[in-house]
DNA sequence: CATGAATGAGAGTTCATTCAT
DNA sequence: TATGAATGAACTCTCATTCAT
């Protein structure tokens, strides 16, 4: 970003241009949009682009950026209310919020995680993993039988990347014949019984 | 593909060009690859590649379906000696071969799946989840216990991509603190208990 | 010039614009200089600039006036004490004036001069060229015996471009083995040697 | 230069864009001609002038050398029977002889010496320079006397860019009163008259 | 069949200039 | 009058593709 959007009219360009960005990835794909077409979609010049974003690679940053603060603003949202619940609960509850967001905004999201192989996707992945870290660490500290299991980190790491990838992958889908609760319904059996499984290796450790 | 590879010249040319365009998109990166790069990492000329290929797209769809036939071979080969196995040991002896195979073809295949997510990715992952169902088929076939699970569609699904996307996703990280082989126990871990809870299920039901 | 500087604030703008241009052209080279680094480099904003001036041509043209009549302003200082010397001794004072002139303004001159080829640099030289025309009219009514001349326009402009010419190039040179009083002498010598064979030409026919 | 221009093919297209440059530069000016004007100049497509030149600045540079090249050829050839004779006839057959190069290829060298101000003319009078220089040395061998001549290489520098840069300024002067062989029988003199001065210096401090 | 020079549409980017504030 | 965000025409350069040799 070139300049500080210190004013309100800079700020409007900012966000205009990155919802241009991805209406531009939409309509041409990754490959093919260009920064004249994300210009022409936001409806300034391809000048006015320049003077708040250093080309195209600094623009879908941001939309990628946008993207995983807005994902992870719903999961801080929805996870309160779920940190006494069990497993199961959890993992069915954000993948039922993560679903709708991305069906919202006319299909941007959806459309976007079609396209998301084509995307520097690792840059959400990176953020929305590092975030789910620290929902997984607050769910542990009030299920006290969970601070038995060993090596943390690894099965933090494979639980949350099951979990996006698996979705990511069916989102990028054209047409599924899986409807989304019927995965959703298998990712948090798969995840509960894994978090199970870890628990009663833990009691017999013990 | 322009022409079909009738003769032994043309077969070697087919084959020259695509594992040159796996070093060019080593060397270059996937986005910066030209065609240039490619004629020239083959040693032919920018016109003779054209007497094979439709352009770009149809060369590059060409390396992804040959990792993927290699990827599919490797399974099919380790597969033999486990069916008779339980499905910890499957998972584990499938993912530590798959390891293996990425980490030779001096980083070929590695620099690939580093770069997976700017190519057309679903294009392995698709083939490969088809030839994993017909695997799993083979497997559920042996352990008749596994045929009163509800759903195998969709559960398979999800297993199949859970590992896949994660091996994925880690295989993309430059620099990851965790051992691939904390990877493969985690992973295995996960699958077999759900397995197990499918099967527990699927008795209780009965 | 778009207005006339009637007023004193508006002078200085002027003056400041024309001095940010100099040093614009210091800092980022002529080619690359762009009417936002000399409004920058005012303090001012890019469209104050066009309140002064209708253009970057115009913003250069009136730089280069401003040096021209800096060293005609120069020359006549200098000349006043010397209408009575030989032409050796005009020659030599006036150059070491100019090469003093040049070095001042933390180097500003001098940049301009290393990069004067790419500069509308007749505008200087054609200034300049006129004013010494004057100066040598009047070095010649002092020295009657140079009446005899014949054809002075083709000699004066021979003379004051040999001369004036040579400087620049010497002083474009970024790094010359040759000093400064070197080029002094031999232009001093040359232009004395010639006038002296002019006289001695007149003085024949007469 | 990109290609070595190995085949007839090459060197003709090298040529072509050469003297496209130069119509180029004629017809726009050089700060205005750009390498689209060049390609269709020259008759070819942008993307090949740049198989054979790194850009505007290359192009330029190759026109540059052409004609210092020439230039330098031109001296050669009439150098060999001049060096018996005096400074006068030896300056004066030069300035001919470049006088009447100019004037051919329809104006063409004539156009740019009128906007050479705007071109890296140093390349040009650099490499010209260094020419003479040799010239002069061969000139002096002949003339034992000359050899008492201290300094000679400021001496030198002087008399060549004296000459140089008078005829350059001449030449790019729109509309001169002057005509070219007063300009010529101007420089002749004051070269003369210096070099014998020189001489007899020479000889009185001997 | 192979070649590789030539193509040319179109990409990213700049910057002199304007005009609503 | 001063501002500076916005402009957009025009630039340089690339590269997938072709076709005469």
């Amino acid at each position: 970003m070139r300049k500080s959007p210190k004013q309100e009219r800079s700020q409007k360009m900012v966000d205009a241009l990155v919802e241009a960005t991805g209406r531009a990835i939409v309509k041409h794909g990754y490959v093919r949009v260009t920064t004249n077409h994300v210009a022409a979609e936001a409806g300034v010049s391809p000048g006015s682009l320049y003077q708040y974003f250093d080309g195209k690679e600094a623009l879908v940053e941001a939309l990628l950026d946008r993207i995983s603060r807005d994902l992870a603003g719903l999961v801080d949202r929805r996870i309160d209310g779920l940190l006494d619940a069990d497993v199961r609960t959890v993992v069915r509850s954000l993948l039922v919020s993560v679903f709708d967001f991305m069906q919202k905004d006319e299909g941007l999201y959806l459309e976007l995680a079609r396209n998301w192989h084509q995307l520097h996707s690792n840059r959400v992945v990176d953020l929305l993993e590092k975030h789910m870290m620290e929902v997984c660490r607050l769910y542990i500290l009030r299920h006290v039988s969970l601070f038995r299991i060993r090596n943390p980190q690894a099965i933090l790491f494979v639980i949350i990347n099951s979990t996006l990838m698996t979705l990511i992958r069916y989102l990028s889908q054209p047409n599924s014949h899986l409807r989304k609760d019927e995965i959703i319904d298998c990712l948090s059996d798969m995840l509960a019984a894994y978090v199970r499984s870890l628990d009663e290796a833990g009691a017999a450790a013990a």
